[in-house]
DNA sequence: TTGAAAGCGCTACCAA
DNA sequence: TTGGTAGCGCTTTCAA
């Protein structure tokens, strides 16, 4: 099943496996300027949708294109152009622990499904820590790649990379994470109004005077800001606030800070988790202690993740449309690399309290 | 803060905003040849690690590189040897659903682990049913990025989809999923052991003879391999076996065959589900039903998903490294690049029980 | 050991 | 409306 094959100047790749031999060819603008007896300017400008070519040659070059299947090389172009349609979406690379939700994946779903649709690509990558000491300049994919755009996501990225980025002259953006007295475009759910809504609700529809909060590090925004949320609403009834505060947002975490809740204030009758990793931590603590949620401690959450629901008792929490949220993203990307929205802008997700039995509902 | 730059030539990229302006310089061969007073083809060389340089002029240029923060461009690099080290992550779009896991989160960071290491990068792209149907070549990513290989993640991608990527020349592999009477490479969890450790578990140490089995689709290769597993175990043991399939493994489906089950066949006494999310919708289903677990019903999952440890109770189930099957994929796919490997592979990754209370111990 | 130069496939400018 | 052509930044022959 040989044959003879003249490759130099053919654009053919030949994959051999065992008794398949498949031809892979790839069109060139060469190919198709030939074949129509136009040169590779008119075949780009009419396959780019530029002006200056006549309808009839421009639907004769699209048609031959859709024949030969023809597609740009995205490497010829990108060097042509200076422009790499492609964004990076950065994350801290948390250690030992397969983390629940290591990349965002609904948000980096929401940035693919926008992006992709405007021919941009998503690359993942994770900074160790000492990558993020180092600094962009130290991190290949964006050395190497050139990207459009990058998007940090998560507040455990060092505002120190996080300048360095936007200062490097790149287009950066944020999720669930913002720079104070800075311009950087973010996108963030509406964390302070949603944890009134939760910490209200506590309040107003069940009575509690004595609620806890459970919260992750001084300087995560999320936390800070959903914190404040609580803090109003308690100090506006004339309550006295009560703060955990634990160094990550985990589930492990949420368990030791109830119970410290619990120990040092067992007059507690409700806590406000910061996400619902901590609540579930929360459910699990005061099950262990002998507390029964919603009857002996109301427990509320946030995030809504998928699992909320399954919780035991199904847990109250306040949704954060993540799906939406990298939709967002991706169109507020595309605004500034195309130039169309110069302005900072901070955006913002609704989020909505969802009512379910942990809260005693 | 004016200032006249001329941009033409110096590959500089001017970026102002409010007071600041930073430059960005990316230097270029050209530039390091030129201010070392040697050709472009020696800096490359030397940058390469290819031989034809001598030590001190490497040494030399490695230096400068260094302090010029060189870079090489991706792109040029790509269009010059006709070779992108990028990978495309592939899985399926599910609609209307924010999906627990859209990704395989775990499985991407270990793949991004070791392939970034390697300089590789990846890229992630969902493909909607249409694109699906619509084969390789019509998917931008793959006609346009010229990608080192492809990922095909997951049970939901469709067979004619898989052979018309691995045919198309393309490196190609499977994760969670592999074809039959292929040599396609592919790295699944230890299934069939798996599900027959937590069956036979079921059996010899609580006695359970009663056992029924929530699956997935036939056709999805964990189900059933896993499936196998069980039916091994129950038929070794001279039970009857019984099998409940749904559509989909979440934690919907599962809720309802659980139920179907316990409908069908009251005497049940134990549930073995295909994975942690049909396990999840058993719990709930048989707290429904008014059966408590373990106590009238012993329920078992798959995966240890994080969630599985804090579920009421504690979910026993089969633990999948995840983040182990995406370095695994990643060093197989290395392998098939570099030509080290030609081999075809099935990389099975070591699956264990991990037994918690739901089983009734 | 070095350098010159021919591409890789495309865009964009300048002439015709 | 067209074509010719000079790059984009790099790798890789081929000569020197």
């Amino acid at each position: 099943m040989t044959e003879a094959l003249d490759e130099r100047k053919m654009n053919v790749s030949v994959y051999v496996s065992s008794d398949i031999i498949t031809l892979h060819i790839m069109s060139t603008l060469r190919q198709l300027a030939d074949r129509l007896g136009v040169s590779i300017a008119t075949v780009s400008r009419a396959l780019n949708d530029k002006p200056g070519v006549s309808t009839k040659v421009r639907q004769r070059v699209l048609q031959l294109a859709q024949e030969l299947r023809y597609h740009p090389n995205q490497a010829a172009r990108s060097l042509a152009t200076s422009h790499n349609p492609l964004i990076l979406f950065i994350v801290h690379r948390r250690q030992f622990s397969e983390a629940e939700d290591p990349f965002y994946p609904n948000i980096v779903q929401g940035l693919e499904e926008v992006l992709s649709s405007e021919g941009y690509g998503i690359m993942l990558v994770t900074l160790s820590d000492s990558q993020m000491a180092a600094g962009p300049t130290e991190v290949r994919a964006i050395q190497e790649q050139r990207p459009s755009a990058i998007v940090l996501a998560g507040p455990d990225i060092s505002s120190s990379f996080i300048i360095a980025t936007a200062t490097s002259g790149i287009h950066t953006m944020l999720v669930d994470n913002a720079l104070r007295n800075t311009s950087l475009p973010a996108v963030l759910p509406n964390n302070k109004e949603g944890c009134q809504a939760a910490t209200n609700h506590l309040i107003q529809d069940h009575g509690h005077q004595h609620i806890a909060l459970l919260r992750g590090p001084e300087g995560w925004i999320s936390s800070d800001e959903r914190a404040a949320g609580y803090l109003s609403e308690i100090e506006a009834a004339g309550f006295q606030p009560f703060i955990v505060t634990a160094n990550d947002t985990t589930i492990q975490t949420g368990q030791e800070a109830a119970i410290q809740a619990l120990d040092v204030k067992p007059e507690t009758t409700a806590i406000v988790a910061i996400n619902d990793a901590m609540a579930i931590g929360a459910l699990r603590a005061s099950r262990q202690m002998g507390r029964s949620v919603p009857g002996d401690l109301a427990v509320v959450g946030f995030d809504n993740i998928s699992w909320a629901v399954y919780a035991d008792p199904p847990l109250t929490t306040v949704s954060v449309p993540m799906l939406d949220m990298g939709r967002l993203a991706a169109r507020v990307l595309l605004d500034r690399i195309n130039g169309t929205l110069t302005a900072a802008t901070r955006t913002i997700a609704a989020a909505q309290l969802v009512i379910r039995a942990s809260c005693g509902c």
